[in-house]
DNA sequence: AGCTATTCATAAGT
DNA sequence: TACTTATGAATAGCT
């Protein structure tokens, strides 16, 4: 990355290196964050650089990483300190303190994931399945009109057409707005039923229920 | 990088962390080896992945690290020497952590009450709205149907008669299960506009919405 | 475990 | 010293 590709090699340049140095030391720092953050893990890093000054990150803190670091790897090397029994309380304490809070990461993360995601499915399952039952409903309501049209086809010119007229009442009131037959809002959660291009009658969800499911996200 | 910009936050998948981590465990310490050889740094990083496994890369040796992060920087804290300061350690250690355990314990409080009394709330006024919108929809067509009646008492009888007849099928088809015509069932999720014994329309909702809002108390 | 499409990091340049 | 940009690297989502 950069202006051609780089060598491996111990920059000689004291300039470039203290460059380089800040500008990487920043780039590993935020991939340490990231690591942390992302894969839920505790890292420490510790960089001394070429002019010993010490630069440090950890998720939690270096001193907690050491700790454990000694303690998995074998108290053997750990403790030239005085392991007076106040110390060793507080460090129990310590260990508690951070189960619980572990336990109850888990516990968090278990129920934002079982409500957000339960929630989310079932809502738009429901929403699918509203516009499955409408379209159902229509698709039955436009055969029975088309049988009445068909049995009226048989009846007297007059007759017929009078009720044909009818017919184009109903199906003016059936497959519009219902709202359009005399302009007003029923209220803002209104299904809507609109006439759309090719004659077909489409079903609209009331549109805060979308914002529902996706507030739930 | 990837397909696609990524939120830094845990990742929930399981699988995907632990292939996430494995692909990052081995960037990070790619840079760290990098870092260390192009600046001429001594380079010390742990990462405990959330399995509590140990990964570790530095320059040197881990030990050398800590023995000279110890030297550099806590040298009163770390040492044998001061058992006063080891102790204040772990007791900020134990306050930091409780305070974070009681930061947890707000946070999970506020969002099981926002996320479930939100989503009740919703589902219910929503529930409660769908039914008010349905019920004017009734409303106004048996109104269109009142009028119908009036317009055809001012024809001629057999027109009339004619005309009723077809009014009645139409009526019979609006105010009764549509499932009753054919027999069939659309959908488990269906609206069912059945006929009561005032012959009101009665909106019902899918049984499985209520359910929803149930199972989120 | 490999493969790309993409985003990211950063070496030079200004 | 800090900002900009052309490029090489890292890696997320897929198979």
């Amino acid at each position: 990355m950069g202006r051609g590709k780089v060598e491996i090699r111990r920059i000689e340049k004291s300039t470039n290196r203290r460059v380089t140095f800040w500008k990487r030391r920043n780039g590993l720092f935020k991939k340490a964050m990231e690591m942390g953050i992302l894969c839920d893990a505790e890292v420490g890093l510790m960089i001394f650089s070429s002019t010993g000054k010490l630069h440090e990150f950890a998720t939690t803190s270096i001193r907690s990483v050491i700790e454990r670091y000694n303690k998995t790897q074998g108290d053997s090397l750990q403790s030239p300190l005085d392991p007076t029994l106040e110390l060793k309380f507080w460090q129990i304490e310590v260990a508690i303190l951070r189960q619980q809070l572990h336990n109850m990461q888990e516990d968090h993360r278990k129920v934002m994931g079982e409500v957000y995601g339960l929630s989310v499915k079932d809502l738009q399952n429901l929403e699918n399945q509203l516009e499955m039952s409408l379209s159902g409903i229509r698709m039955k309501k436009e055969q029975i009109l088309i049988e009445q049209i068909q049995e009226l086809t048989h009846k007297g010119s007059f007759v017929h057409q009078e009720n044909f007229e009818l017919f184009n009442k109903f199906q003016a009131y059936g497959t519009s707005d219902p709202n359009a037959v005399n302009g007003d809002t029923i209220s803002p959660y209104d299904f809507t039923i609109s006439e759309e291009s090719q004659g077909h009658i489409h079903f609209q969800l009331p549109q805060n229920f979308s914002d529902l499911a996706r507030a739930l996200y």
